[in-house]
DNA sequence: TGTACATCAGTGAACGCGCGTTCACTGATGTAC
DNA sequence: TGTACATCAGTGAACGCGCGTTCACTGATGTAC
């Protein structure tokens, strides 16, 4: 609109005057931060697309507010994806305790799997398509421990019905699948892939993991 | 080093006076684009960190004649994915004429499918990343013809074998798992994943595609 | 055969933009004396 | 009880950078007369 006169304008628009946060509660806003960083993220689909200051301005605070809680901007992007991760794992964890029964608990925890996928996609891709440059060595560990998991639920059902495959082999069957259809369908939202339920019920039925009676 | 006195000044060193088409074969610089582009979305493995300046850097001309031959940055970027998507078509395309046998040559492909996937990553990562501001109609008609071949290859095994079952339901299966083990296996490499023939070969048998004879 | 000219393949300077980061600062709030 | 002061939570201007895109141009090459 008009000549630029101060060389850093930033929005016509003035943000309506967040109120600080008193005295001893400045990490208030180190979480409003994370917060709006994995919305950005999510709507993006991307970690990368996440510049400092749009996170700022989404909390409604100026960029230099946020060197008061991070060190730089890819701090502030790693701990956001960890933020995604927590969210992740709580699903996964609701899924575990929803029976006893072996096969029904792999059957739950590749259901909450494909359905945390699915709505909230842009938290799944921001967690699988990570990026190097903001990757740490925590959600590799993490990851690690979701297998060990994964290998002691598939040992369980392979004992019950006295299958004497190796339950490591059998998980990797079981993981490399569900992350192909998970991976897939998320990424390709447009094309007319079939029920993601009907897929799951058919990888087990497959890799015989369904209980003997059923 | 010296201070700005040219303000767009770029790099220090001149590139090396590339020489310039002769009179009607300007179309070559086109090809070299694509190619540099391609280049630099393997090495990136994501299609967005892709400059328009770079690419032109990379084939040694200057950024304003990209716009010689392609409308602008978006533009550029598609074709260069539709490039890869040709490369990738003809590698699959190679392993089809291996032999007649449907039930061969479908391992062939997902030999060739997993061999790309695993030697060419960037190439790989950049087709089945496709992020949405790059994707065009034009590579989602690629991917679903290289994705109907497959069902064509499917249903040629099904028939032999004598088998019902719905050609595209299973070829999704096929798709999706040997996606993930490419994509899981790219992306962990420091995991001690089994032989990727022995799960190739697993998958062929679990989803019930070797020869009946066998 | 010579020459004027159109075409072609690209160059180089400049623009406005958003970015990450820095620096000096502000102004409210709690606390010590 | 009053007041000086340290602390805290954040602001605002400025920087240099690479980006996509524009514009006017250059200089070699083929072609028409």
């Amino acid at each position: 609109m008009s000549p630029v006169v101060q060389p850093d304008a930033g929005p016509d628009v003035r943000m309506p005057a967040r109120a600080r946060n008193p005295r001893g509660e400045g990490d208030r806003l180190r979480v409003e931060l994370l917060e709006a960083a994995v919305e950005l993220m999510a709507e993006a689909g991307d970690v990368d697309k996440v510049s400092l200051r749009a996170v700022a301005q989404r909390a409604g605070v100026s960029p230099t507010a946020v060197y008061r809680h991070f060190d730089d901007h890819r701090s502030l992007l790693r701990e956001a994806v960890e933020y995604c991760w927590d969210e992740f794992a709580a699903a996964l964890d609701a899924a575990d305790r929803v029976t006893d029964d072996p096969s029904r608990r792999l059957r739950a925890a590749g259901q909450a799997y494909a359905t945390f996928a699915v709505e909230q996609h842009g938290k799944y891709t921001v967690l699988f398509s990570n990026r190097v440059d903001v990757r740490d060595h925590a959600d590799e560990s993490f990851g690690a421990s979701t297998f060990t998991q994964l290998v002691e639920r598939v040992a369980a059902i392979l004992e019950v019905n006295g299958d004497d495959r190796d339950a490591f082999f059998v998980a990797v069957q079981v993981h490399t699948w569900i992350h192909g259809i998970v991976d897939l369908t998320c990424r390709q939202p447009g094309v007319d892939w079939p029920d993601i339920d009907h897929l799951l019920d058919e990888l087990l039925v497959r890799l015989g993991l369904t209980p003997p009676t059923a």
